[in-house]
DNA sequence: AGCAGTTCTGCGGGAACCCGCAACATCCCC
DNA sequence: GGGGATGTTGCGGGTTCCCGCAGAACTGCT
């Protein structure tokens, strides 16, 4: 077995590596990364069949190495090891997860056993292991009536970028009235009926579109780090736009 | 010396239960705890006069855990011990800190030597430690001409919660127009001029409402913790409104 | 007192936004 | 081929927002 670690956090990294050498008796090689990038080169020189990655790292999230790497090659085992059950990374996984790969998700907070499990689970019986928490964020955004289709999700991020009705309807290729659409129905998907809050006196206490990117961000739907990323790709729209 | 360590995340606190250990030959006794009312309920039961906390923990920041200790025993030296220079955070310190209080701010990033020395500095010699980037952010917070002030800091909170202007208004005991005056000085602040983006064909891009949040959220001025604390302070207040 | 700096206020107009109504266009499934 | 679900488009009007102008209040400093 070839193992490949990246994580940033020094000490989770060598915690990860004690229980790897813990677990697995036939490790022939297990390389650390403390970066996106470094996985990725390390991954292009040799190859290697299980992947441990976090989520959440400086400048490249697990999700896009996971994405690369399973470019590379589908059938590589990847674990994927994070702080907390953000709904911007499951949403990114299960974007970008090949028809029959093996992976894992599991929590930095769940119990060192746990993790030994999920390391047997996905890298020798080749099973998906879901933690519990993880799974049921998963399955409220896969589900029709309370989770975001991919076209709301357009809309809700470029509503957090900031743009302007106009704007959202020049960049995804639909008219004024078709954008302004989508954001109805994202107000909608959100809860944002108009009795929200118990009727206050002093008439209509929430404004959709601010309130739906709060509502977002608290969820955990976008965060700051999705947020930033999601400005760069915009930026080279906008640049792509003006030849 | 006696020590008090809040910390959630369990590799983290044993590491500083082992730095400690290290550092200090003097140690009447150390406590641990993984979250914030852990912490307060110990400084009540027993006397310490150091404290180790972690912003970012669940249910509780570090800074409300600071300020309740600093409310009853403004001697008490606190290192803060974080993963990121979130400017929300660092303003909420600077905010409570107490006029001569002993205190440092380190990153977890940062090499063991420099935690151990801060340690030394902060508990010890009874100086003020910040790491430079902290500093950097602390700075740029307090400026007059890039950091907000605490009128434009409200106007930015209520916006990003997705309240209207006439809520806003409301909230602060302003008139309507008042109001969005503290909003136009926010734009202002954050850098939302005309000409932000060169002149797009397809009229302005952004609303500077949304995009205010946007800018506000990558740059860290507020983060999904913050907003998920503002958003009960003001639910307490709605309800408060309606007697 | 005088003066600068900051904040609050009313007024008014132009722009942007929210959304109900109604008509299509697809696509899928029975 | 007839529902059904989903997504797009135009129209129209009521609301909210953005902001320039100008005056008033309040601060702190000389």
């Amino acid at each position: 077995m070839r193992l490949l670690i990246a994580e940033d956090d020094k000490l989770h990294r060598s915690f990860l590596e004690d229980v790897a050498n813990d677990t697995f008796a036939d490790l022939a090689e297990m390389t650390l990364t403390s970066d996106g990038e470094g996985a990725i080169e390390a991954f292009k020189s040799a190859q290697y069949d299980c992947v441990i990655l976090d989520l959440q790292m400086p400048k490249m999230t697990g999700v896009e190495v996971a994405k690369s790497i399973w470019a590379r090659a589908p059938a590589t085992k990847i674990l994927f090891w994070s702080n907390y059950t953000e709904e911007a990374y499951i949403r990114g996984i299960t974007k970008i997860v090949p028809a029959a790969a093996v992976y894992g998700y599991i929590l930095k907070s769940a119990p060192e056993e746990q993790l030994k499990l999920a390391l047997q689970g996905v890298f020798v019986a080749e099973q998906c292991v879901i933690d519990r928490e993880v799974r049921g964020v998963q399955q409220r955004a896969g589900n029709r009536l309370s989770g975001l289709s991919e076209l709301e999700y357009e809309a809700l991020v470029d509503l957090c970028l900031g743009l302007t009705d106009k704007a959202m309807a020049a960049r995804r290729n639909v008219s004024l009235r078709g954008a302004q659409s989508r954001l109805q129905s994202l107000y909608q998907k959100l809860g944002l009926e108009k009795g929200d809050i118990p009727s206050s006196d002093w008439g209509p206490s929430f404004n959709s579109r601010t309130r739906a990117i709060s509502i977002a961000m608290t969820r955990g739907i976008l965060n700051a780090d999705a947020l930033r990323r999601e400005e760069e790709m915009l930026m080279s729209w906008l640049s792509a736009k003006s030849h």
